[in-house]
DNA sequence: AATGAATGAGTATTCATTCAT
DNA sequence: CATGAATGAATACTCATTCAT
């Protein structure tokens, strides 16, 4: 005869679910998914091994659960962020894109484990699998980014001539290169860098680009072309935008 | 008596390590290393397990030999073509970019395999073998680049404001991000992106940046705003907290 | 909730690595050590291989279990014959020494798998593993017999002039060469010596040795042959030559 | 078309069986029988492994072929000393005693490896195997010690109420333990004992035995019972002789 | 539901033996 | 005959999963 009634229950069993799936989640980061053991999971959620087994159905079903729980919530300041259309209107674009940087950066860092145990997972992951994962993530954030980069460049205020759907990952892109070899890989003697710096360059590379401004560029036998002397150059030779 | 001479059979030695590590890096990057059997191997080599240690001590060898054997020649192009200062001091920045952009693409799409295989082996990988992967890798090309930079911003092409270690990072994270999801995560039904408007679109941004000529330069509508120049603004416009 | 309490489980746990190293014992002596698998102890123990591992580390584990767990008791009766002063000091040493014999017979008799064990065992064992092997048995009971001899030798019983040490080791060894022949080594055809006859024989000769009574009390019919003293004698009565 | 003659021929085989033999011998007394590999043996012998398939069927065949090989000739010395009637005859039995066990010590501890290899290989040998080891080694020689004593027996100068059989092992056991213990166990920290020592003690006890002549033991509750007392008793209790 | 011992399939690795050269 | 690479059977050990308590 049960003890609690049917809701406490279901509240108890959602905890404890949510125990060992933090457990998992801390264990296939520090070990990879592969490596990982049920037994570890279990002694970090501090339970029984057999006992996960009343909460989850193998060892699969919880790295499949793990998206679900953790990859949502984390990604969520992202998409919160960029779901103001008002706040991003009334902001110049620097200031939004540093803002999102920011944001960026912190997201990932702070859910470094997930892209440890998303990267390292790969393998075992049959496709569904990988599409659950990646719908989770990049997908929802990129298209909110997408929307604003379409936004700005029919107001003109970005150039229009790229695809806002390419343009919008660059970001993104660039970021993850200092993630990935700072949070993930993760060597000890390398010497890391300063996100806010990183950030910052970033933001204005993208907003500016790297060739100076009336550039010349003495040395060169090339024949000085100021940025702004041949932008039709630039726009000829952009490709037709995707869809 | 030895029926073949010391050369002969080092150079066969030589060919059947090469086959077994072709077969093993197959079997990696499709399975994962972790999932990846000896016999499987062996199986792709079309030899017999044990004869797998003959050549190898263990299967960490396998995986500790293959950037030796695959990555540096791979890296290749990307070294070569910038360590000809000639070339790129006869060449505009914005050929020469577009020139590494799709050496860069060409190399890491021709060798996604291993891209699969390191992000999959991470677990796997001590300190020491996550160095050694990372040194054949991005490190020496980047350094090249970075260098390229630095002349750049000395000769008053480039602007001299950013830090160059930071800015070489900046075009293969752009590139990565692309290549991660388009040949190791790889979901069917994500339409893809095709590498030439992607590198085109990357040299673009990185050299011009995405704020519209006329942003600047007066003749677009939106207010001229020089970064920093009117924090007042950005506060009052700031979007509220998430959550 | 643990379904046994902590003490139950413990008894259990105790009885299941009893059971299992019987087996293993068995197994053992039977195959030696390196010859014995891990599948066949399981077998004889009627356990799944892989239960084996529950209790112990590896293979090694078990071979170094044995002698805490099967070696003491075995040899318990020899320590514990000797360690009673009050018998030894009424009982006439050639009782004494009987019942040792006796005893010790019985002992390696009843444990000659152990002797098996050990001898076949000995490439396999580290240093720290022989000498706790060691340490078990000859040790201490030879340890006791010696002390026992130095007491008869101080009391005027036994010959003095030589190390009780050496002589300490006389008894086991006159045993030992039986034991080894025909518990460990047991050949089928070669006819078996009967123990009794074996340990009286052992007793006498370590007691009066093998000159007759006669050669030295003169009451006998043999010719008096004090020792060295009539070499041309022995001469005449020496066998001829084997063929 | 053969370059050596057959006589030539059949030479350089048995040189190199021999060879191959005695690197065997060297490795299986270091390694064990068991845990020693072919490779290693070819190691020893200098040759490849494949080649010792030419002189010998298998691995078993290198353990079979050892004794014939080794054991007859490390064993001869034993043999032949028992083998001059005239020398035995002349000799004054404590005097040959003492040649014998010296010659005995001797030889086994020259030959420990053969003792190491035997004793580790026991469990792989089959009976056929066993007999062939053991009638090599101890059967011969011990029937020349046998038959010695039967001698002196008849003659009046060893008494007469012992199983020469039994006997004639007592001082190859006295031996055998302190070889087994100084040479085949060899523990490093434990004093080793002198082996002139040793064989003059085994030489006394076994001819003039433990017992003081006249003893009286006066601190003991026991009846004093000198050596000629009760000599009734001792033959009462002693079994019929063997064979 | 919780437990953890039992299970047994699965895997890396070793090594005696073979055989093409 | 010599060689040593190739073979593949054998084996210790791991670990996800089950299930009696």
């Amino acid at each position: 005869m049960p003890r609690l009634n049917a809701q406490s229950r279901r509240a108890l069993t959602a905890e404890r679910r949510a125990q060992i799936l933090a457990a998992a989640a801390r264990v296939f980061a520090r070990q990879g998914f592969e490596r990982a053991t049920m037994s570890a999971v279990a002694r970090e959620a501090g339970i029984a091994a057999g006992s996960i087994y009343n909460y989850f159905k193998n060892k699969d079903d919880l790295l499949v659960s793990i998206p679900r729980t953790f990859v949502q919530p984390a990604v969520q300041p992202l998409s919160a962020e960029i779901d103001l259309p008002a706040v991003a209107a009334h902001m110049p674009p620097e200031e939004l894109l540093s803002l999102l940087g920011h944001n960026m950066v912190s997201v990932v860092q702070h859910n470094r484990y997930l892209l440890r145990i998303f990267l390292s997972s790969l393998p075992s992951m049959n496709k569904a699998l990988r599409a659950k994962y990646y719908e989770q993530v990049p997908q929802y954030a990129l298209g909110q980014f997408e929307t604003y980069l379409r936004q700005q460049m029919d107001a003109g205020v970005f150039r229009g001539d790229l695809d806002p759907a390419i343009v919008s990952r660059l970001v993104p892109g660039m970021l993850l290169i200092f993630v990935l070899l700072q949070e993930v890989i993760a060597l000890e003697g390398v010497p890391r860098f300063d996100y806010d710096e990183v950030v910052s360059t970033i933001v204005q590379v993208f907003l500016h680009g790297m060739l100076r401004v009336g550039a010349r560029s003495g040395s060169n036998a090339a024949p000085k072309r100021p940025r702004r002397a041949r932008p039709e150059r630039v726009e000829g030779s952009a490709p037709s935008s995707r869809g």
